[in-house]
DNA sequence: CTCAAACATGAATACTGATTCATGTTTCAG
DNA sequence: CTGAAACATGAATCAGTATTCATGTTTGAG
């Protein structure tokens, strides 16, 4: 689909116009980050191309260079977002061969990786509205990963059997739910004590 | 223009004007439901006061005899959305002694509830941008409620003892994943399985 | 019946904000 | 150096749409 036969030297994914010289690489790095600070604590329609441009020191025209409509920055957004987050908690468990130890330190990494971008946070969920698609490829995405690790540590005896499937959804819930603690209800409980709290009840119920 | 001495009998909580008549009744409740077919199926920003009028069969005026603005009717739907939900289910849980059953049942009832009204699972999630207070309300009151009902079975004995109000959160995490399910990602899976899966996972962890 | 209050209408108002464009300025390959 | 491509500007365009208002119509108490 897409992209007729015009483009000779073919841009980026989904991307505007790229650019092609040191300049325009920082002022398009200026943009989004800018866009970052700006949807993330205005929301997507209380952020005009004005602010955004503005925060970001450019003219208002300047936008329409790198991006072709507001919806692609904030699209952007979401994709980068999605990548940081699934690296960020894929290094952290990298050397753990215990799944329950392993499912302790990316809880912990996804929390305290919130913590650090409470603005992204905001816009993956506010995608679900803006850009759908783009909130179902983030949640899938991520959802794939994890189940699949279920699955090897079923495999391998370090989890008990189960739904893979519903397990990895609701694993997922509850990160979410505490990331939410944290960034949308400024809760005061430490990362650490969520962490100890939703590890036991991820290892061993509450059932008495 | 404006209401000089007028209003003697004081209006319903931040309600829009009150209708006086069964006429005015059924037109605010038709103007009611159209907006959360509308809103909730276009987003708060794509659905206009045309779009909700229209679908409700009266023009465009009509709107703002019972409503002040587009957000209060939004904030309307998004209390509604909170009372009947914490109705449904309460509802399914009344009788029901034992908490892990109980939450078994409420989570099925929560599930079956989402599935019958997927536009109210999208307002309310929308209200984190349009109307953060009926967000944050909207949570709380439920998290409050969950808490004091796992602060009364830690008490009696009938889940382990834990740190309620982080697992509380991650509860409501679980379930609100689920319908995230259900609604967004329009999975197949019944809801039985879910709450099988889903209860399993809450009793007993995942520790093999 | 009757008329004031309620209710209903839809065209007009008012404003916001995304996108475009004609016009400069800067960069850098040759 | 130099000129064409990149980059930048910000005022003007253009469309959508929330809200108001002057004008009817309906209802129900007395």
């Amino acid at each position: 689909m897409g992209k007729p036969a015009a483009e000779a030297h073919a841009p980026q994914k989904g991307a505007g116009n790229q650019p092609k010289t040191a300049r325009g690489e920082a002022t398009r790095k200026a943009i989004l980050t800018a866009a970052e600070r700006v949807i993330g604590e205005k929301g997507y329609n209380d952020a005009s191309i004005g602010h955004i441009t503005s925060e970001a020191g450019v003219a208002q025209g300047t936008f329409y260079i790198y991006f072709t409509t507001k919806e692609q920055v904030f699209s952007e957004l979401v994709l980068e977002m999605g990548r940081l987050v699934r690296h960020t908690i894929a290094e952290a468990t990298q050397d753990i061969g215990n799944r329950l130890e392993a499912e302790e330190a990316g809880l912990r990494a996804f929390l305290e990786f919130v913590q650090a971008h409470p603005d992204l946070y905001r816009i993956v969920q506010e995608a679900l509205f803006v850009d759908p698609a783009a909130y179902e490829e983030y949640y899938r995405t991520f959802a794939d990963g994890y189940r699949s690790g279920l699955v090897a540590a079923e495999a391998a005896g370090q989890i008990s059997k189960g739904d893979t499937e519903t397990r990895a959804w609701a694993l997922m819930g509850i990160a979410r739910a505490l990331g939410e603690q944290l960034v949308v209800f400024k809760s005061e409980k430490p990362i650490s004590d969520l962490v100890a709290s939703a590890y036991d009840l991820i290892a061993n119920g509450i059932k008495p």
